[in-house]
RNA sequence: GCGGAAGUAGCUCAUCUGGCAGAGCAUCAGUUUCCCAAACUGAAGGCAGCGGGUUCAAGUCCCGUCUUCCGCUCCA
């Protein structure tokens, strides 16, 4: 990372503080690691970027539905989706080198190293007895064998092992009020499980034929390790997912198809393509049999902002065979009952807000009509994104420009988020405009009370012209609405 | 979790080898202002991250602790 990139970084999140966007959680008792909260500004955007993904999903796909499903799962759910087993490691550091290793790893590393000296046998008998630790999760028999083996850490070369800890993806809680009769439940990991577990529900209730889609939008929680990079990487998170359903076997092209929407959907707000790259993952979860990252070039380098998986028929098999509950669907084509395949589009909307900002987030420096240098800090959100769609602004507060304004702003804010200012002079108010991304500025001067026209101002090009001022509400509504 | 750096007004930073905590910008009120961070007047804003120690005296020196940033470890 370079140390203009890191500087850019560091100024939109101060940006984000500063115009309240994105503010530290509980910053009065110094903050709470990896968890933000988003100011009045900021849930706007928000919130924006949410209607942007449900609207492009739902109303506009006559095959894809929505659904809000709670953030507490019966815990069974997580056994069956793999979370529990596969996402539970321990983990040992190493005293001297500050290395820290999944175990399992650390162990397969030295039986693979073993079997590479010929000593078959023995590689084999370390990792039955791992695994069989590792299944009635005897830490210390675990450490034992580590130690049994004399096997050391690859940088320092020495076993001065700490106590094997775990280390838990999923936050968990009670449900049910009387102590001791509570049932340790989890929050959600991802909100894909919701989905799955309603997939007849929805299929029945709406009528929908395969392929069709399921979306939903909501939290998300994972313990990381490492929990930094802003926004980028939080506690509590928000995801906008889509599960789409089809016949087993048309996973190739149904992947390739939905590779390509939602590209489209990503460019569709103007941002530059070369700031986009798709990811092949060569090493796949357990339960996807393809996988690619839409990344994008954040300022702290090229970083995942949605994923596309081809998740097989894992899930709902693994719901099927945990539930004792058929989820199979009877396809009437082709006169078959099958469990259908599943494309899964996955996007982080709080990382979604952050490649907003990094898009938006400019320093200019303009040349102004006397030939003099000044410099502004302007957000070039997408229109349709931004959190103020059009500030009105008299150009003084007397003479009845106020009043006006009033009049244009009631006709306006039924249809989209409008601003009123009437303090500072001009340029100071266009200037905090630009700095929240508000597209349109409308200006109320003395010739409004002549023959009804305003200054409309644009926030990319800092250009302004002069119309009529019962234009201005179709004109914004033909262009900042969703 | 480990290593390094840093915490003073909303923001950016001063405060010299320990001696009454300051400036610019921003905020608020008023006057003035007809198009790109204007001027004037006034106001508000701080337990110097927190806790302890040394000292007549600590923002400043020492110890602890918390938080943030940078680099590692993990990442479906």
């Amino acid at each position: 990372m370079s140390s203009t990139q890191d500087n850019r970084f560091q100024a939109i999140i101060a940006h984000a503080k500063e115009y309240g966007f994105v503010f530290p959680s509980s910053e009065i008792y110094d903050g709470l690691s990896a968890v933000y909260d988003y100011g009045p500004y900021g849930s706007e955007l928000k919130k924006n970027i949410r209607d942007y993904w449900w609207k492009s999903m739902t109303q506009l796909r006559e095959n894809i539905v929505g659904i809000d499903a709670a953030i507490f799962m019966h815990p069974t759910t997580w056994k069956a989706s793999g979370h529990v087993d596969n996402f539970n490691d321990p983990m040992i550091d190493n005293k001297d080198s500050k290395k820290r290793y999944r175990v399992d790893h650390l162990i397969e590393g030295f039986a693979d190293k073993l079997k590479a000296e010929g000593n078959d046998k023995e590689a084999n008998d370390l990792l039955a007895e791992m695994e069989s630790l590792l299944e009635k999760e005897d830490y210390a028999s675990l450490k034992k064998l580590i130690d049994d083996h004399k096997i050391v850490c690859s940088i320092s070369e020495t076993c001065n092992w700490t106590d094997i800890r775990q280390f838990n993806l999923m936050f968990s809680t009670q449900i049910g009020s009387v102590a001791g009769e509570a049932e340790t439940i989890y929050l959600r990991p991802e909100t894909a499980q919701g989905i799955f577990v309603n997939f007849l529900n929805v299929q029945k209730t709406s009528r929908m034929k395969i392929p069709f889609g399921i979306a939903q939008t909501g939290k998300a929680f994972r313990n990381e390790i490492v929990a930094r990079q802003f926004i980028f990487r939080m506690r509590e998170f928000e995801q906008m997912e889509m599960q789409f359903f089809i016949r087993p076997g048309t996973q190739k092209e149904w992947y390739e198809y939905w590779k390509e929407e939602r590209m489209k959907w990503h460019l569709s707000l103007g941002i530059s393509q070369e700031k986009y790259q798709f990811h092949n993952h060569t090493k796949l979860a357990h339960y996807a049999d393809a996988a690619l990252d839409i990344e994008y070039e954040f300022p702290i380098g090229f970083k995942e902002v949605e994923g596309i998986h081809s998740r097989t028929d894992y899930d709902l098999t693994q719901h099927q065979k945990y539930s004792n509950k058929k989820l199979t669907y009877f396809d009437t084509e082709i006169n078959q009952h099958y469990i259908p395949y599943v494309i899964e589009t996955s996007i982080g909307l709080d990382r979604m807000f952050l490649l907003i900002l990094s898009h938006s987030y400019n320093e200019e420096t303009i040349t102004k009509e006397d030939g003099t240098k000044d410099s502004r800090i302007v957000l070039n959100i997408p229109e349709k994104l931004a959190p103020v769609k059009l500030a009105v602004l008299p150009l003084i507060k007397k003479d009845g420009l106020p009043e006006i304004a009033r009049i244009l702003i009631n006709e306006c804010k039924p249809h989209f988020k409008c601003f009123y200012e009437e303090k500072d002079t001009i340029g100071k108010r266009y200037r905090r405009q630009d700095a929240i991304g508000t597209p349109y500025c409308v200006t109320i001067d003395h010739q409004t009370k002549e023959n009804n026209t305003v200054t409309i101002r644009y926030r990319d090009t800092m250009k302004q012209e002069r119309i009529s001022i019962s234009e201005i509400n179709n004109k914004l509504k033909a262009s900042v609405i969703l």
